[in-house]
Parts: C-alpha cells; structure tokens; sequence
DNA sequence: TATTATACGGAACAACGTTCCGTTTGTCAA
DNA sequence: TTGACAAACGGAACGTTGTTCCGTATAATA
C-alpha cells in the first residue's frame, strides 16, 4: 500500500563507503534508543528530557548524538511509520466515502494521529531550525495526499476552492496543539467546524 | 468603558499590611520592568530570556522576582490593559453589526490581539502550572464576553447552538499557535472558516 | 591475532528559570 | 537632622535543560 519506502528503515550510506556493513552494537542501540524514544513519548511527551530516553535505553548520552545528530531525527525516525500509515490511509476512505466525507474522515485520521503524540504539534511548529527536516517530511508525506481529497471534493462542488492543502495540515496541528494526549474531542469537535466551513463555502458564497 | 479595573494596577496590599506604602525605587524599578518586557517581548516574543528583561529595564534579576515571582505575573501584568481592551471591544461591534457579522469580527479581534504576541499562545495552553494565572484571566474576561456574542447569534437563529465559548477562545488561540507575530492571514482565514462553520450548522444540519 | 575504523560513555559546556542572602536604601519617628 | 529598620536591591549560585568533545572500548577484517 506504501509503494516506496520498503522496511529500508536502517539504511546505510548507500554511495561512497559501501565497505563496512553497520556494527552490530551500533544497531542494538540504534533500535534500543527508538524502542525506548517511543515508550518515554508516550508517557512524558515529546519534550521529554534526553536522558530519560538514554537512561530508558540504557545507553551514554553520546551514543544518542551519535545516531540522531538533532533531536528532531529521532522524533522523526519514531513517528515516521505512523506518517506513513496516515498517507497510506487516503485511497481506501476515497473508495468507499463521498469527496467531502472522505475528505472529513481523512482530517479526523490525521487529527487523532497528531493530538494522540503530547509534545508534536509544538514542536512541529516551534519555527525552531532544528524541527526542519521533521516538518519537511511530513509536509512531503501528507500534503500531496491531502492535495488530492480536496482536489476531489473541489470537483464535486463539495467544498469550496480557497484552501490550499499546506494551510489545513498546519491548521488541525495547530488545533492539536492544547491536547493533553487523552482528550482531543474538543480538536475532533473544531476540526469538524472547519470541515463544515469548507462546506459552507461551496454554495454559500465565494 | 471598562467599568471594574479604574487604573489600580500597582495596588498594595490592602488588607493586612496598610503600614507603609510602596517606597519610590520599588515603583519606579516595577514600571522599568513592565516597559523591558513590554519591548523585549515585542521583539524576541514571550519567550525571551529574562536576563534579556532585566538588563533591558536596567535591574538585577532578584528585582524581577521580587515584584514577579513567577515569569507568568510578568507577562499578565504586561498584557492585562490590552486583555481589558479587546473585552471592551464587544459592545460597540453589537450595537453596529448583525449578531453573526459581530461575533465574527469580535473573534477577529482577539485573534490579532493573540497572534500579534508570538509565544503569548503556546504559554497559554502549555499546561504549565505557572501560567495558570495567567489563563485565568483571560478566561475570566473575555469568555463572559464571548458568551454574550454567541448567545445572542443563537438567539437570532444566525448560527449553531453547540459550540461554546471557552471552547472557541482556546480554538482561536490555538489556531493562532503558529503565527509569527507578523503573518496571522492563515489564522484570520482559518478564523473566518470556523465561523462560517457555525452559520453552516444553524440551518444545514445540528 | 593484530589492526583499525567505528562506536561508546559520560564529563563538561552554555543557556535557561529560579532561589538565596549579604548589602544598600527609602521612609518615618525621635 | 539623624538614627533605625523594614523593604528592596543585585547578582552569585543552584538545578535542569540540550549539545559537544574526546579518551576508551570494541566489532569487523586481514
């Protein structure tokens, strides 16, 4: 369903030093940090302090820098299956819904995704340089998705036209960005709102 | 216009200790604070550092946390007139415009208010205790006066009865997260989409 | 087994919010 | 005017963060 990223989660560096395969170490604590990365998110949050995620794993601070460099790469290696099952999530809801509701029920998979991880939707929006390459890939997995539901709907004459897909993903995150990790009805309530307002647009006027 | 705050912003204690008013320097190094952070905050947003406050306003950073024991009775002080202000804002808009058409531009209003203090809204919902106060009296301000707005579009039929007002000061602040003090056209779009949201659930459906 | 690129661990650094306490100062009674 | 003292001042110092650096250990190869 994916298409493209087949399981090459550890990939080595494919051109130049092609000699050495991974140490063997090196990949215990790659997948100790990670294992561990998820399980402290997931109570603490995404702020969580480094060296409770080392000390969880196990492992020397040092060790940590060394595979993600920023802190961001290991939020992303974390989240990067999940982002990827959100995109994949797309064809089968526009199969089996109407261009709106398609389109709706999309919104509310990826808002319970963003508003079920404490700590994401700030940082994915933090404006700090070091989440860059976090926002560039989900921006690069989910806008083209995004895209083309509201592309679908546009067509229908379900929705209105004046919204682009970049400005939605940033908005139902920003709309996550007060959830407790527990109670995201209020983000599920507004994005719905939103969802009706692109509604409204399509008759009403402009 | 305001009708309960009649300028006693520095008052002392009024209840025990009525010995002793506040001596010169203390009120003299207070109004220096409030005029830093005023600037500070301007410039490098709520978040910036509090050396950065106290070097500004000329002070020690003992100083500061004498007058403000927490970072927060700093940034309340700072923005309750604005606070004040935007609240008062609500009964001219009534008096001029239909129900819909004044709650729309009264959430129009607060929104430049949040959007315009970069930080000012991850601080609010950040769940940090130390910003509790802070919270509260937004809370305690304007939703009174939000509630008025809505209940009186609901009363004239222009929009939906399900959604609340504290529901949609936090919606707004949120939706106002990732402004960066100078482009909120997402956030006043992304206001203006909730909003016709709500006219879209007073006869569509709900 | 010897060699060596690679990875490890944690001390150390810088920046932050906040606390603490010895020193200074404004105020008021004498 | 002067003395005394409550009040306020300033900044060193503490605890916690993310991140860097480098001496040491080790897995892979010849």
């Amino acid at each position: 369903m994916s298409g493209e990223n087949e399981e090459n989660e550890a990939l080595q560096a494919s051109s130049d030093s092609l000699r050495r395969p991974i140490r063997s170490d090196a990949k215990r604590n790659t997948d100790a940090l990670l294992a561990a990365a998820l399980a402290v998110f997931s109570i603490s949050g995404v702020d969580a302090p480094v060296r409770e995620i080392v000390e969880t794993a196990g492992v020397g601070i040092g060790t940590l820098y060394r595979h993600f460099p920023q802190r961001a790469d290991l939020i992303a290696a974390v989240f990067r299956r999940e982002v990827d099952a959100c995109a994949d999530a797309a064809p089968a809801l526009m199969e089996t819904l109407n261009p709106a509701d398609a389109l709706a029920a999309w919104l509310q998979r990826y808002t319970d995704f963003i508003a079920a991880k404490r700590g994401l939707a700030p940082a994915l929006h933090s404006g700090d340089p070091a989440y860059a390459t976090l926002h560039g890939y989900f921006q690069s997995r989910l806008e083209p998705v995004l895209q083309k539901l509201l592309d679908t709907a546009v067509l229908a004459g379900a929705v209105r036209s004046d919204v682009d897909a970049n400005d939605l993903l940033r908005t139902v995150a920003n709309l996550c960005m007060s959830a407790n990790g527990t109670d995201f009805s209020l983000a599920r309530r507004m994005v719905d709102l939103i969802v009706d307002g692109l509604r409204y647009g399509a008759h009403g006027k402009a």
